[in-house]
DNA sequence: CGTTATTACGTAGATCGTAAGAATA
DNA sequence: TATTCTTACGATCTACGTAATAACG
């Protein structure tokens, strides 16, 4: 069963003309003679009754005409979806990201997903970064945005860097500490609240500041709910440590404001894309990367620690 | 898009192995190999991730092999479907019957049908011989069974002849003119019911009455139900006029016999196919028509008048 | 080095267009 | 005779298999 064949049939169907009907598939007349000979041939019931200047369909050939017509429209629709799925206006897309970057890049890239591509089902799973390799490597996501710095060494993971993003300290505007240099040990008082971090983040920033022991960061509540944490934040003395991009937009309205700590160690988080390595991409999925890209590079220049 | 190309796309995303696959849709694994690329070039997208060893697909091939997977299918599916239909298991029939065939012939044909053919819908309209020639020519009908003996010259409609069948005069048992021979002046006090006559048949009886006007023939009911008729024949003394084959089992039972009339004149129908001249007729079609021979030869042989 | 996918190349089959033929009005 | 479908024939294009090549473990 040949589409091609299936178009003759509709054409010379629609037309009722052997003339015509070729016209209209671009075929010489006796081509489409023999196309529908075959058709017949390979069916065994004649499809059309030829009276000199009158073609029409047999009751067979109405038959499968009418099929052949959903079929067709079936293959047309098919093509046209693989279109719009390489134009990235059809499919679905599920990715993750991590605490950090959600907060920070996903409010203005996902509303602006939906807009671009609103065919596209998204899912986008917020995740630590344990759980979101294990999702990348069950293949339940095709990549994430993420705390880079766990997957160094990974050969079968790709990772693209986007940059290192600054992190800073804040809290609430009432809070003791606020609108004066405090130095950390002050910190150790009200107790920081951030999300769960790596072994190697707590273990580097402790010997940034010069602390042996992992109790240097006085870290009295982890979560990943960047949201949830920011609430505590902003109802108690609890000392928020996240990157600057999570509360742009809380310091802008003066919900929290940063801490001038004078001896800050080299508080940051490195984000990139981690995919799999050796698998290609959806459209889409590439739409996205490029988008977190853009995002990070507007994000980057407005970043700089205020205080 | 070729179904044969989809088709191989289906074969390496169920074997994720180019041998193998190629094996299974009948081809060199190069021959395999170049088909994908093919698609893939068709598409726009690459639609397998090889790493050697490892053939597995990417999202825009996932995206492609499920929608593939369903065309599939339908196309196999239509396929079937025009076997079915061939083999008469499969599709509609709409066909006429003429009111003395359908009382003849329908009661064994149309069960049987059924039976043997229960995927098949059927329309079986019922009808004097004006409206089936209307019917038939607006092609709502593919044939009808009916009096032929007014369709003598057209050339336009086949018209297959099934062969004469008697017609005779029937009573209720305790009708005053039962079991005795009586003459066709007497069935005037009682009134003939039949079906609606062709004019040609009324002339004809006539004549070979030997009587000049139309009166000749005492019809006081004038019904195409024959059903309808055979009530009134059972319930009144009305005489019933109509082909032996259509009161064969009212006869059995005793619920009517057959007057024994002296003069009878050649009363008799003529029962035939009516097709349109030209046109193919269904599988189906041609399997009915085949079996109202059957019915037609076997009738006729247990049709010989009985008194 | 063995396995597996891709590229090269010559061939067989399908399909095409032009031209000639047959049928019908 | 004009129109329309079918058959004939030569050309072209596609898809195939075999063989050689390349990539990877």
């Amino acid at each position: 069963m040949d589409l091609k064949r299936l178009s003759h049939l509709l054409a010379l169907a629609d037309e009722r003309h052997f003339g015509r009907a070729a016209e209209r598939v671009h075929l010489s007349q006796p081509a489409l003679s023999r196309s529908i000979q075959a058709l017949e041939s390979e069916t065994g019931q004649r499809l059309f009754d030829r009276d000199t200047g009158d073609v029409r369909p047999t009751p067979a050939g109405e038959f499968l005409i009418e099929r052949a017509r959903r079929l067709l429209f079936d293959a047309r629709s098919l093509e046209r979806d693989m279109a719009l799925y390489s134009d990235r206006q059809l499919g679905s897309l599920a990715f993750g990201v991590g605490p950090f970057p959600a907060a920070m890049l996903m409010h203005q890239v996902v509303p602006r997903l939906r807009l671009d591509h609103p065919a596209v089902t998204l899912r986008v799973e917020v995740n630590n970064w344990q759980i979101l390799e294990a999702r990348l490597r069950a293949e339940a996501i095709e990549f994430f945005v993420a705390d880079i710095r766990n997957f160094t060494a990974e050969s079968d993971l790709l990772i693209r860097s986007l940059g290192q993003v600054s992190a800073g300290f804040f809290v609430r505007p009432e809070h003791p500490l606020a609108g004066r240099q405090v130095s950390m040990g002050e910190l150790e008082g009200y107790g920081i609240a951030t999300t769960r971090l790596p072994e190697v983040v707590k273990l580097e920033t402790a010997r940034t500041l010069g602390i042996s022991t992992r109790q240097a960061l006085p870290i009295v509540l982890e979560c990943d709910d960047v949201a949830l944490l920011k609430t505590v934040a902003g109802s108690t003395d609890t000392i928020l440590g996240v990157i600057h991009g999570a509360v742009a937009e809380d310091i802008r309205v003066g919900r929290l404001i940063e801490l001038h700590v004078v001896d800050r160690p080299g508080f940051h988080s490195e984000i990139g894309v981690v995919s799999l390595q050796g698998r290609s991409l959806s459209p889409t999925a590439l739409c996205v990367i490029e988008a977190v890209v853009g995002e990070m590079q507007s994000v980057h220049v407005e970043q700089s620690p205020r205080f």
